[in-house]
DNA sequence: ATTGCGATATCATGTGTAGA
DNA sequence: TCTACACATGATATCGCAAT
């Protein structure tokens, strides 16, 4: 269905916080195959999961002794029981057969104290954790210290706790799922679906990535360039000693200053070749005149619309703050912001 | 300590475009 | 025609800091 707009939609699941979306086995199986090794013996806790419902629960349960896990245990968060399937903790050890252990006092949120004890007897962490309480589960795992492999949004990439993990190499993408769309069942009480296939709701979210701190392979992969760096075709930013890139492919091979590229970045970011150095973000693409009188912002079909003065002269006197709002000159009258931009520099031609 | 207010960060989203 | 990718959007909640 097509909407008038995006910002309503917008607005609406920033309010709305629905967070029961059930992976599709193929998507967990077509990532948990380049980690089989590291599960060897561990403890794997699903912390978001209803065994009923998730396929983390089934995929693990069904590959317990292949993997030869040591323990696996699921919770899930109750937020309206249904009669006679509350289920929220699972327990299951060694070869014995599955059966649910004594149900948790609380509601199963990951942050409740009897989660946390479970967690800290955990190896490893797989789940899709809720989106909007995505910075907090990050936090909680990095606190304690888990290996993990997790489901987020790609734009997460940019939040600001989030990227300073990956600017650390604490955290960065899993193998497959490069952001593309897939499919997850949703509740049938959710409103808006993307279709229904035998009788069961489907999302279809944009952007969905793995975020791991597992080694990967793709991460070892060296990202092969072939363009050589042309001033025109790389503008450099007004006020960061960057040039702009706007496709990750279009990375010159030459050139060894710092290049703001795509978030989409981080799918062939190999730490051996590139050095992540911050991240520009975007906000406010606003284009005053030189003198900073009267910012306005030029729309896609060219229209002038009012802007914000405060906003727009902080954010073009605002010199160099290690994460701030990067210009980029189109010419000498306009100034275009680029989406949000990860700063690099190559560190094989230093 | 508390308030006030400008600045900042957010969105399981939507659209446009290029290329398969 | 379809998929993958990059970018767009602005109301609202929260942050941060100065003024009380």
């Amino acid at each position: 269905m097509k909407r008038k707009s995006s910002n309503e939609d917008l607005h609406k699941a920033n309010v709305a916080k629905k967070d029961e979306f059930y992976t599709q086995l193929v998507d967990i199986e077509k990532e948990l195959k380049y980690y089989k090794k590291q599960f060897y013996g561990k403890v794997v806790y699903c912390n978001c999961d209803d065994p009923f419902e998730s396929n983390f629960f089934k995929y693990f349960a069904a590959n317990f002794n292949s993997l030869g896990l040591k323990k696996l245990i699921t919770t899930s968060y109750n937020k309206s029981p249904i009669a006679g399937r509350q289920l929220p903790l699972f327990e299951m050890e060694g070869l014995k057969p599955i059966k649910p252990s004594a149900p948790l006092k609380d509601n199963g949120d990951f942050r409740s104290e009897e989660c946390i004890k479970l967690l800290k007897e955990a190896d490893i962490v797989v789940t899709n954790p809720p989106f909007s309480l995505f910075r907090e589960y990050v936090t909680q795992l990095v606190e304690h210290k888990k290996k993990f492999l997790i489901m987020g949004n790609q734009n997460a990439i940019t939040y600001k706790e989030i990227f300073k993990l990956i600017k650390e190499n604490k955290m960065w993408l899993g193998q497959s799922l490069n952001g593309k769309n897939i499919l997850f069942q949703i509740p049938d009480y959710y409103e808006s679906y993307y279709k229904i296939i035998d009788g069961k709701k489907y999302a279809f979210p944009k952007g969905v990535v793995w975020f791991t701190n597992f080694d990967v392979p793709k991460r070892s992969e060296e990202l092969v360039l072939y363009k050589k760096y042309d001033k025109k075709e790389y503008p450099k930013f007004d006020n960061y000693d960057a040039i702009n890139i706007d496709r990750t492919e279009q990375i010159p091979m030459d050139y060894t200053g710092v290049m703001g590229v795509p978030i989409t970045f981080l799918h062939k970011y190999n730490p051996d070749q590139f050095e992540i150095v911050g991240l520009g973000n975007s906000r406010d693409n606003f284009t005053p005149n030189k003198n900073y009188q009267n910012p306005y912002k030029i729309l896609r079909d060219g229209t002038k619309q009012n802007g914000n003065a405060i906003n727009c002269v902080l954010a073009i006197e605002s010199k160099i703050k290690p994460d701030g709002i990067y210009y980029i000159s189109d010419n000498s009258k306009y100034l275009i912001a680029p989406y949000a931009r990860i700063l690099i520099r190559n560190k094989k031609i230093i």
